[in-house]
DNA sequence: GCCGTTTTCGGCCCGACTGTTTTCAGTCG
């Protein structure tokens, strides 16, 4: 099995982890997560790093040492070193860690009094009441561990949240929160605000001077399930859903440095921090302070004028070349929802869609597009009720009876095509011949090696009509993992073709993802964003993949569907 | 363990809340 990114990241993370408990020095610790948060942000595999003989030195925060370490975890799968601590370190400790109100020094404590090592042994020892007698515990700390250890076996909901369900929590609060009559502004940050594929909890920022007030009516939203803590400037909730949500009050002159900072991600904070010490200044969420004077904060760009840096966009924020391009002059100008001229994939009625021709074509109108592209599914998608070549001429036929009807739009004939086991499609050229674009798609046989379903993909780009292929990695987000498939060789060979890719809007997909959609620009490929609409509401999935191409850094002009539809026409034309 | 327009040594981001505490450690973000 080839060693991904997150599997080096895990290993070195759980290092850090037993280090921890082991009590070791914090600034050391922090550099194992610190190179694990590296690896896991890099735009291409580390392995592909190592197989071709660079440096991995020279990535942040990683130095001769751990460029060493990362290296032997990708030739051997593991490291000597992670089973030298487990020998005094019990490995399973890093999982107790994961209980709430655990952390290391408790667990090193749990271990070291009791010989506690794994939840089973922590639930027997509460339940005998052992533990509320250790120092640095106590009675509610005990019962608390054990409603935890109830918690985390009834659901295994541990994990993070998609973004769009999110949103659903996130909207209503906020329109809550803003309705309070001493509420001045209401804004989400967090890993939401930076357009993240998941997030971990709700951060929520507002500005107020009854602190206290606030707090209690935040405390009482109707979606809470249970407070864990309230304070006169904080608190936190758990919302129905398990879903966790911050709430923190400050005062209108610290807005924008509490809006940055609860915004992150953590990196990139500690990064602008880190400008500001060498500039004897300190930084944090009340403000930008020189020794006890303060120099600004109320807005985020103040923040960021302080360490002598243009503002950067909150989806930029992951300490991926953001404060060096910023400070070059040199930040991408980030493609928006208004650049968008119309969708390029969308089906209907006539496969698996919701709505006919006619009322996507008014939905994308409303929108304000100018072109919008059916894209149902071929034969083979049975499940979908996939077109044969004669349903599709039919389509194209309705297609141009309808165009001629609307006035400054038009609807693009295509098929989402399915690349079949071989690397063939779906369709005859002959049908295809017709189509003014084809977008191509996996949809079976996702189990196939790497090295076969790289080549399935290469080709199927080499058939002349092959324009767009959808949903890249087939991931479905704590649904399904990507199919393996080496994407840097399908990128070159899109390049080489005159293909491109897609980023898929659908919020269970975004696909490609933030760090692929990076690797696509760093190697000068250009991408459509689309909605893969299944209903005139899906229409509006699009932010959805605006975000994620923004999180890559893309620009309107690495966008294709930024274009009318004769400029793209030009664009996806084949030699 | 990393890193350097103050440094190759000596720093490394910072604060709120809770519970167990009589002044603070641990956890969390």
């Amino acid at each position: 099995m080839p060693i991904h990114n997150t599997d080096v990241a895990d290993i070195l993370n759980k290092i850090a982890d037993l280090l921890e408990i082991a009590n070791e020095n914090p600034f050391r610790i922090r550099a194992y997560r610190n190179a694990a948060l590296t690896i896991s942000g890099l735009s291409r595999e580390v392995a592909d790093l190592v197989a071709n003989a660079e440096d991995l030195s020279t990535l942040p925060g990683i130095g001769k040492d751990l460029a060493g370490k990362v290296e032997e975890i990708v030739r051997t799968g593991s490291l000597k070193q992670l089973a030298e601590l487990q020998k005094e370190t019990p490995g399973e400790l890093t999982e107790l860690m994961k209980v709430a109100q655990l952390g290391p020094k408790r667990v090193a404590t749990l271990y070291k009094q009791l010989g506690i090592k794994d939840t089973a042994g922590l639930e027997k020892a509460a339940k005998a009441g052992k533990i509320s007698s250790l120092s640095g515990f106590g009675k509610k700390t005990e019962a608390r561990i054990l409603e935890e250890l109830g918690r985390l076996r009834s659901s295994e909901t541990a994990g993070r949240t998609r973004l769009a369900d999110a949103e659903r929590f996130v909207l209503p609060l906020l329109e809550y929160l803003r309705g309070l009559r001493d509420v001045k502004r209401a804004e989400a940050a967090g890993s939401y605000r930076r357009r993240k594929e998941t997030v971990g909890d709700i951060d929520i920022l507002a500005i107020s001077k009854r602190g206290a007030d606030i707090i209690g009516k935040f405390t009482r939203f109707e979606d809470v399930d249970r407070v864990i803590s309230k304070g006169k400037t904080r608190s936190t909730v758990i919302l129905r859903g398990e879903l966790q949500a911050d709430l923190r009050v400050v005062p209108a002159v610290s807005f924008g440095a509490a809006l940055h900072y609860f915004t992150g991600s953590k990196a990139h904070n500690v990064a602008i921090r880190t400008l500001g010490v060498k500039k004897g200044l300190k930084i944090n969420e009340y403000g930008v302070f020189k020794g006890t004077k303060r120099v600004g904060g109320k807005t985020e760009e103040e923040v960021y004028a302080a360490v002598d840096l243009p503002y950067i966009e909150p989806e930029l924020r992951e300490d991926r070349g953001e404060i060096d391009a910023a400070r070059k002059g040199k930040l991408p100008d980030l493609v928006t929802l208004e650049d968008i001229k119309g969708d390029l994939q969308s089906h209907t009625t006539a496969s698996d869609g919701k709505n006919t021709l006619e009322e996507m074509a008014r939905a994308a109108m409303d929108l304000g597009y100018k072109y919008l592209a059916i894209t149902d599914h071929s034969k083979r998608v049975t499940m979908a009720g996939g077109l044969d070549e004669k349903r599709l001429a039919k389509e194209i036929a309705a297609i141009d009876k309808l165009n001629k009807k609307l006035k400054g739009f038009q609807l693009l004939k295509s098929c989402e095509v399915d690349i079949l086991k071989d690397g063939s499609l779906d369709l005859s050229d002959d049908i295809l011949d017709q189509l003014d674009l084809v977008i191509c798609a996996i949809h079976y046989n996702f189990n196939l090696s790497r090295e076969k379903q790289t080549e399935r993909v290469l080709r199927a780009m080499e058939n002349r009509h092959f324009n767009i292929m959808a949903h890249p990695t087939g991931r479905r987000i704590g649904e399904r993992e990507p199919y393996d498939i080496d994407l840097q060789r399908v990128f070159q060979q899109a390049k080489d073709t005159g293909c491109y890719l897609e980023i898929n809007s659908q919020p269970d997909r975004l696909d490609l993802a933030d760090n692929y959609v990076l690797l696509a620009r760093e190697m000068g490929l250009k991408l459509a964003i689309s909605t893969d609409a299944h209903s005139i509401d899906n229409l509006n999935l699009i932010r959805y993949g605006i975000g994620q191409a923004r999180r890559g850094w893309l620009e309107k002009q690495d966008v294709l569907n930024t274009r009318s539809w004769s400029d793209l026409e030009k664009l996806l034309k084949r030699g």
